[in-house]
DNA sequence: AAAATAAATTGACATGGGTTAAGTAATATT
DNA sequence: AATATTACTTAACCCATGTCAATTTATTTT
């Protein structure tokens, strides 16, 4: 199929500018491997685009790769018996994803993945990376602490799913999406996304921006967001 | 202080009955280690006995050691901003906990650790243990697989507080504190750390179990639950 | 055993946030 | 540009679960 380019070709029409080498050695994982290591973690891996909304993996699927996204965004996503839909995190470029599965024994996916937006992925065999692996300690190490953030976070999120309310979760998104100095920001997912990430209705999302908006915290045109008093949204997001 | 005892002592006071030595084993981690690497990993590692509500740690402090219970359990918990708590996890015989933090740069524990009964812990030293590591790729394998399966449970974790009640989540946890065969068991740890644990408050919990007793699924006496329909109580913990 | 303390239960009530439904804005398609 | 589709907002209502308060039942301590 022509959605698939083996790595071979990526390569030899993308070193000149180095822009997927780059990408990889962007990405925590890579960055300390020689190039030759780089080569033979890329033997089988391949470039897929995906166009909106198609889906790159669902949950249950037997695991036989993991994936850098190059370019666009990837939901990862579980769904409840009803069909309702929770994102569990939303993937962009130069992040990893699905990495962490491959060391299990018959590893299937935990959660649904399906692209938002156009999407380039890079898919890396698991044999491969886990055979480089075997002789490079110092990645088994990046690779310990990359899963150790990991696990810390999905604390961190059971934690304010359990002791903080949709308010608080939405004020930390927030002040999660903009970089300190820049107050004006677009959101680069849609609200609905926004919402099923911090666990609410798109609903009770839109309440809680108006409620902020009244406040003077902040002001929002469209998917446009102005913060106006950051210390109050810091406030809310810690639990008022 | 005497309630450090050091590993030496205790290897050459258990070893005759092999004790220690088994309990090691009987983690999924050590179990691949051979007794060299077991004696370099337990260089300084030590035995602490804890008093019931005793701390062992607190959220936030450094971390130079990761932890298996030897006999006893542990609670893993949070705090609110408004002193509320809420149980991430609670360790007993033979599990491990915290291992995964010395591979961040400069960790802190994310959790409050405190003994909820009279416990006796074996405190093993992040540096010893990591230089160990760089000989045995296969023990790193092996605690990836670890760390990979407590990510799938923590995100499931998430998938269940977002999507589901607390009717599920109690059921999930009597389904998954019960053998296959034996259906009268006893809690083993006080209700309002079982509630916490799965995530509501503790007249909520009881008010589910009189529910579940009303329709017939369990009848409970105390802390001793039995379980009268074992299809039902799988239905709830699937979503009704 | 009695008293004191802690854990669990129960009821009345409050509320965060879900549900339903309608409408409005934004985007995509013809 | 006009239509269709999708995303977002708003309002009225409702429910699961939290809060508060009072009791009952366990568990310690003396």
């Amino acid at each position: 199929m022509d959605l698939n380019i083996t790595l071979r070709d990526a390569r030899i029409s993308n070193r000149r500018e180095g822009k997927l080498f780059n990408t990889l050695k962007q990405s925590h994982l890579f960055a300390s491997l020689s190039d030759d290591q780089l080569d033979r973690v890329c033997q089988n891996a391949n470039i897929t685009r995906l166009k909106e909304n198609q889906a790159l993996f669902k949950q249950g699927d037997d695991v036989y790769r993991f994936y850098l996204v190059l370019s666009g965004q990837i939901k990862l996503f579980v769904l409840s018996h009803k069909g309702q839909e929770k994102v569990i995190d939303i993937v962009s470029d130069g992040q990893m994803f699905a990495e962490a599965l491959m060391f299990m024994d018959k590893p299937n996916y935990p959660v649904n993945a399906t692209a938002i937006t156009d999407t380039e992925i890079l898919g890396i065999d698991a044999k491969d990376f886990k055979a480089m692996l075997r002789d490079s300690v110092d990645t088994c190490f990046f690779l310990l602490a990359d899963m150790s953030i990991r696990l810390k976070s999905l604390i961190h999120e059971i934690d304010t799913l359990s002791l903080q309310t949709g308010n608080c979760r939405v004020a930390a998104y927030l002040l999660d999406s903009t970089p300190e100095d820049a107050d004006t920001f677009k959101l680069n997912i849609p609200k609905n996304l926004i919402a099923s990430r911090v666990s609410v209705k798109p609903e009770t999302f839109s309440r809680i921006l108006k409620e902020l908006a009244e406040k003077g915290i902040l002001s929002v045109k469209g998917g446009e967001i102005t913060i106006l008093d950051r210390e109050a949204l810091k406030a809310m997001s810690a639990g008022q």
